[in-house]
DNA sequence: ATCCTCCCCTAC
DNA sequence: TAAGGTAGGGGAGGAT
């Protein structure tokens, strides 16, 4: 909000305002000391019942916070950060204010008019709070804030009030109602975690490897007030940002500005949006249409004119030629017969549609591929066609820009690729490597979080989740892909000699249809994009550079977290006592050490480690790694040196996380063509309820599951793998069987066959804690499960866990397919590279991640009312030093929550909460090794 | 019973 | 070197 009207006081407005101020002032005092009195206090005076006595208060703290917002405005003064409560309360109502045309924002508001509009305001004020006092306790602090100024409530106004009604979340509902506001929100926005409102109505969307990560440009708009799209949606997306343009791009952003990053780059140094002019990427003539199209027409007849169209809102790549079908035709006849005959059971599994990824690609389409080509600026030589053409219809500019980059890529090593040359997004700037591998570095953070895998795949998993959600809301009844879906399926007929399928006819009405979809090794399947050479071979996933080994970190003691990790496996999940703390903290005994090897036998014979001096062990952890190397024992999430040694001949390629998101959107929106009943997962996986859509088109799931394979395969280079069965469970089971490139569908008639002989620990919810517990039960499959009783169950491991099991392993499962999911809490958090000197230095990150948890609240218009700061504290006798370079190592957890006086998402009073949470839990600054900030209702 | 806090566990 | 995040279900045990 900038300040045009800047009138200078009269004495007499001055003096009257002084007094405003001061009561303001007074007003907030009272609050403060109200908001924070113990319940225990209040109960010892007879207030025990009363609820909500935070939101009972706020009004009048709001009432004083609007008389000073207007006296401050007045001076022409704003100072929002004389208290971090009054600044909240600004920005809400300023924001709440300049949305909307009704009532002029405050800096519009003439001076002498001043007195009427606070009292104008104060007895709206006070009806609302008559009003509300009458509502449920449930009703909601901001939503109340937002009524304040007195005004119709607006459009969007409604949407967040209808959801705040119903949760925690301070006046704001569903996430679309939140999204569709996001824009507007932003446009206007002055929340003090914007640097800037430069891009506000600035819509972007990022096509391909960009010099500052689409991460980053996503990261820089939020800051400066524009938007990030994800997807290209009409309407919405004002630019597209790109750094080069493959010919087939240019036809799907002819309706866009397609300007490079530099113009954000500039514009934020310069202060003020830049015209893009200058900066737009091409002035071209599109000759690119015709040979598009002929790329298209290569099809086989199956695929209708509209079935190949890309959606408008879809990201999808227009390269849609058909991958020639003929040897795969020939063997889904005898498979799909024989998977619908019932005895077969062990034989269900369905490869009869192996999608064809690997060199086989008919040479014909190679041709035609080369044909059309974009430009001449294509290196073919480090690349076969195929790996090109993928490369050109799934990362598109990227690939061509590593293309160039890398000319001599001939000779690598067979064990580990020399390829950092090639892996553009994982090099996304080179004065970084510079950077401190430790928080207290400024950069720390966005260096962390650009480079780690579970940060990408959980927040891809969010943008999933709320991509879904505004799919619910489009009820577009058009889904290109069904026609295409029902002319297959009129083609297996005929195949068939015009017979249903057993499958088919055999399912009830009432039967729900499930399917599960998972990309095989998600990482590896995209990287070998990039690296052709490594298909068939063992790969792997991983920031580890070098073969698996690293220098020991001196000071560590690896032995010793082994020691204690298995000690950790004996106890068996056993409940270590919690003592309390004077803070109220409880402490948890257990060592939290790298869970994530559980699954597989910790066996270190190999190693004598620290002792031998020629043995060395990467602690790097394998993200992915390729069915190949699973054969070895190698699976993901374990240590590079513990995979070097199940197989040594394991090779390496880098991270491309640009590359995953883009095969992600579509996977997504190849599904979405078919049907919006989806369910996200993850960004490589959801299920699909194919009940309605298998009912319109009149074909049989794997008849889908086939056509969806195959269309992902080619137009991502990336194989899926689909299991089907009438409930989540059994889908998500089939899919474990139908792994990898390949679909199977779990009969109803063979549940109970199949689910007796599943292991237990193959069943959601079942992890390596449980299974030990099973395990020393006696347990060890789905048919030891059956024998207990519901009763039994519950006793041991509580009511809702116990039924699960109960159920789960008798195949049974009703959840439903959630489509919309509501978010709940927005956290952030790191464990790694934690190695604080001074208390200061805590404090300092501790409001850096307040920080972003502010950011990330405020992306997606949520408020928290609660706050939970988690802290891994190096256990005491633990080495300084841990194994892994910059690990957390062998740790206790404290956590402590607090109850704030109002839902906030503002950095400044989320830091100040957390930073009293840190001091409260008095653990040494020096030994923590990790920090979560958790924001909640 | 039901709620609250502090955990643990699971999944990707 | 290495980038061990994040959201949600739910149990234990105490308070209401
Ligand atoms: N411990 C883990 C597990 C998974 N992932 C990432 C990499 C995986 O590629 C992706 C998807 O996880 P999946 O469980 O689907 O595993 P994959 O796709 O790799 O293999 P699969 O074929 O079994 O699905 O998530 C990760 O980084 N770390
Ligand atoms: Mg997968
Ligand atoms: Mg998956």
């Amino acid at each position: 909000m900038t300040q045009e009207h800047r009138p200078s006081p009269t004495p007499e407005r001055a003096i009257y305002g002084y007094v405003l101020y001061l009561a303001s002032y007074i007003g907030l005092g009272l609050y403060l000391v109200w908001a924070y009195i113990p319940d225990s206090w209040l109960s010892a005076i007879g207030l025990t019942y009363w609820p909500q006595k935070y939101w009972a208060v706020a009004l009048p703290v709001y009432l004083c916070v609007i008389i000073l917002l207007f006296y401050l405005t007045y001076l022409g003064l704003i100072f929002i950060n004389t208290t971090p409560l009054t600044s909240v309360n600004i920005i809400t109502d300023s924001h709440a204010n300049t949305q909307d045309p009704g009532p002029l924002p405050p800096d519009a508001i003439p001076p002498l008019r001043d007195l009427d509009i606070v009292e104008g305001k104060m007895s709206t004020r006070q009806t609302s709070k008559r009003k509300s006092n009458g509502v449920s306790a449930s009703s909601s602090d901001s939503s109340s804030a937002s009524k304040i100024p007195g005004k119709a409530p607006s459009k969007t106004e409604a949407a967040k009030s209808k959801g705040s009604d119903s949760g925690g979340w301070a006046g704001f509902g569903g996430y679309m109602a939140a999204k569709k506001q996001k824009h507007d929100n932003q446009f206007n926005s002055n929340h003090e975690g914007l640097k800037s409102c430069i891009f506000e109505g600035v819509s972007i969307y990022v096509n391909g490897y960009t010099k500052p990560t689409f991460d980053e440009l996503r990261r820089l708009m939020m800051e400066h007030g524009g938007h990030y799209e994800q997807y290209l949606r009409k309407r919405v997306v004002t630019h597209v940002i790109a750094t080069a343009l493959a010919n087939s791009k240019i036809h799907s952003f002819r309706d866009f500005q397609v300007v490079k990053p530099e113009w954000i780059t500039e514009s934020i140094k310069a202060g003020r949006l830049l015209s893009h002019a200058p900066y737009k990427l091409y002035t071209r003539q599109g000759n690119s249409l015709a040979s598009f199209s002929t790329v298209l027409t290569r099809s086989v007849s199956v695929s209708s004119a509209d079935g190949s169209e890309p959606t408008e809102s879809a990201d999808t790549i227009s390269l849609l030629s058909q991958v020639p079908e003929e040897e795969e035709e020939e063997e889904e006849e005898p498979a799909s017969k024989e998977n619908s005959a019932k005895g077969a059971k062990s034989k269900n599994r369905v490869d009869d549609a192996p999608v064809q990824i690997l060199d086989d690609f008919s040479p014909e389409f190679e041709d035609e591929w080369r044909d059309n080509a974009p430009d001449g600026d294509f290196e073919e030589e480090s690349f076969d066609a195929f790996s090109s053409a993928q490369k050109s219809v799934s990362t598109s500019n990227a690939a061509l820009d590593a293309s160039k980059i890398s000319p001599q890529k001939t000779k690598d090593p067979p064990n580990s690729l020399n390829n950092s040359a090639t892996s553009p997004a994982s090099k996304t700037s080179p004065s970084k490597s510079a950077a401190l591998p430790r928080a207290g570095d400024p950069k720390f953070l966005s260096e962390f979080y650009a480079h780690s895998r579970l940060h990408h795949i959980s927040t891809w998993g969010a943008e999933f989740r709320a991509y879904v959600n505004t799919l619910q809301k489009e009820n577009s009844g058009n889904f290109p892909g069904r026609d295409r879906l029902r002319q297959f399926h009129v083609e297996k007929m005929v195949a068939r000699g015009l017979q249903e399928t057993l499958e088919s006819s055999r399912r009830g009405k009432t039967q729900r249809v499930i399917m599960h979809v998972d990309m095989d090794c998600f990482f590896v399947s995209v990287g070998l994009l990039n690296h052709p050479k490594c298909r068939g071979k063992p790969v792997a996933v991983t920031h580890s550079r070098n073969k698996g080994m690293a220098e020991p970190i001196p000071g560590s003691d690896p032995a010793f977290e082994k020691a204690q990790w298995e000690k950790r496996r004996e106890s068996g999940g056993k409940k270590g006592k919690k003592p309390t703390t004077d803070t109220g903290a409880t402490m948890d005994l257990d060592s939290d050490e790298n869970m994530d090897e559980a699954h597989t036998e910790w066996d270190f014979r190999v190693h004598a480690w620290p002792a031998g001096k020629d043995t060395f062990h990467s602690w790097a952890e394998i993200a992915s790694c390729s069915y190949e190397a699973r054969q070895s024992g190698v699976k993901n999430g374990m240590f590079m040196g513990r995979a070097r040694q199940l197989c040594p001949e394991l090779m390496t390629i880098p991270y491309d996380f640009e590359g995953y998101n883009r095969v992600s959107k579509i996977l997504y929106d190849t599904v979405a063509s078919y049907t919006h009943d989806i369910e996200a997962v993850s960004c490589d996986e959801m299920l699909v309820d194919c009940t309605d859509l298998l009912a319109d088109t009149g074909s049989t799931p794997l008849e889908f599951a086939e056509l969806l394979r195959k269309d992902v395969a080619q137009k991502t280079g990336c194989t899926a793998s689909c299991g089907v069965g009438s409930s989540i469970l059994l889908a998500r089971m089939a899919t474990r069987k139908a792994k990898p490139n390949g679909q199977f569908h779990l009969l109803q008639a063979d549940v109970l066959d199949f689910i007796k002989e599943q292991p237990a620990k193959d069943l959601p919810g079942v992890g390596w804690s449980m299974t030990k517990k099973l395990s020393k039960m006696g347990i060890e499959t789905c048919g030891d499960l059956q024998k207990l009783t519901l009763s039994a169950l519950q006793k041991e491991f509580g009511p809702k866990t116990g039924q699960s099991l109960y159920r789960f392993s008798r195949g049974e499962d009703d959840r439903p397919i959630r489509t919309e999911k509501e978010r709940k809490s927005v956290s952030a958090e790191v464990n790694y590279g934690i190695r604080f000197e001074t208390d200061a230095d805590a404090v300092k990150f501790v409001e850096e991640l307040a920080g972003e948890v502010s950011t990330r609240l405020k992306a997606i218009n949520m408020r928290g009312r609660s706050l939970t700061l988690k802290l891994m504290v190096r256990r005491s006798d633990a080495p300084t030093e841990t194994a892994k370079f910059m690990g957390h190592g062998i740790c206790n957890n404290l956590s402590k929550s607090t109850t704030l006086p109002m839902a906030t998402d503002d950095a400044g009073m989320l830091g100040k909460e957390a930073v009293s949470l840190l001091k409260a839990m008095k653990a040494n600054s020096a030994d923590l090794r990790g920090v979560r900030m958790l924001s909640w209702d």
